[in-house]
DNA sequence: CACAATTTTGCATGCCGTGCATTTTTGCAT
DNA sequence: ATGCAAAAATGCACGGCATGCAAAATTGTG
């Protein structure tokens, strides 16, 4: 289940590289037809035709049609995750998070064209907005993790001595580490629908900042 | 759409009050069931027959089987908002707002055993949580709207001069209102979830206390 | 090339969700 | 109270979604 051969640009075996194409190949035709037609008017079986696969194959890929629509890139957490643990040793838990989701969100701009595409379908469909919602929160848990170690790290530096259970509170995570996990992903959604609704007006980049620079203020009531 | 009668403990009509009761009985009876038999194996016809109607008038008031689990009250939103919008002048946006949520959780915990059963039912269904999350998100848009005025009305404190253009930008929210509304959203969900793990360490009037603490602090990396 | 493992495919089945016409209930005016 | 119009509930039919199962096709290996 868990992939755990190295998944990037080229998995070993003919079979996984096919599987990963075709899989690729359906969530690709889904949004395509998506964007072109709207999103509830395109069945599995044109999902699959477009692909060139059978209707019993799409299933074996997605556990139902919806989620041809949200899942975009499946490692694109644990980028994230890796590049927040990596982040220097001072920055406060908020600064090293904001620069690991900047880091990712500018990798993200490259494949600008069906980013752009994928946004509309979900805007147009508020049911598969929230089903994306769900891959998001999905991530949330593995976030907090990181973040609670990325914690213990910094304190094991004060505090030489090892505790002697490492990852066995693992089950009861805390609530500062869950709080900034799910709130820093409140902040991306937040920033991606403001700035969709204004292409023109600002830069990403900058909603973003903004964003994270009221979160660090305490959300401070805005001055006029 | 937006049952503009006041819809508190007894609509006017009749009917109304008759179309509540079907609905309530709907929800319940689909909870209860799916407290039971777990929430994948409840039919619709199970949760029709269990209410006394039909399946067909199931769908008159559920678009899908799954928002007979989600939803619990329907109006609660609207309650937060107006709390929220009475709240003495001088507050932040951000206290006035925790003061209306922790009041309406007060006043969630009467029902507590429906309440409780709602909570296991969305643990043991991940696939529920996310549309329970997708409710949640559609009362943000309205939250958002009325952080928005009750900035522009403090502002009127200050500047007498009303602007001429009362929900003129109505279509287009700022950032500030929408960010707010979404953490605080969030800050919920997270304070809920965690206290749902411990139900017997921390009270969750404790819980929800710490979370907005920590989002007014500006989450900071904690202290040991 | 032969063989085992994996993947794809077709078929059958059951539930979900919707449109339409019909029947029953409700509110209101007489 | 009684008849009437609006609204709700119901039954029926239909198509798409999703899964299990067994057969056929494809890939990796000796």
């Amino acid at each position: 289940m868990h992939t755990m051969t190295g998944n990037d640009a080229a998995g070993g075996g003919l079979r996984e590289r096919k599987k990963r194409a075709t899989r690729a190949a359906l969530a690709e035709a889904a949004v395509r037809l998506a964007a072109e037609h709207g999103a509830d008017q395109v069945t599995v079986e044109a999902i699959s035709a477009a692909a060139g696969v059978s209707v019993r194959t799409f299933f074996n890929y997605f556990d139902s049609r919806d989620d041809a629509f949200v899942v975009v890139d499946a490692d694109a957490s644990g980028r994230v995750r890796r590049a927040f643990l990596a982040a220097p040793p001072g920055l406060p838990p908020l600064e090293a998070l904001r620069e690991a989701l900047a880091a990712e969100l500018r990798e993200a701009e490259r494949q600008h064209e069906l980013w752009s595409l994928h946004a509309r379908v979900l805007r147009s469909a508020p049911h598969l907005l929230v089903r994306n919602l769900g891959a998001q929160m999905a991530d949330e848990s593995g976030l907090a993790e990181a973040i609670a170690r990325r914690i213990r790290a910094g304190d094991d530096q004060d505090a030489a001595g090892a505790p002697p259970e490492d990852d066995a509170d693992r089950a009861a995570p805390e609530l500062y580490p869950r709080l900034l996990a799910a709130v820093a992903g409140t902040a991306v959604r937040v920033s991606v629908q403001h700035w969709c609704e204004r292409p023109d007006e600002v830069s990403f980049a900058g909603v973003f900042r903004e964003v994270f620079d009221l979160l660090a203020a305490g959300l401070p009531a805005p001055a006029r």
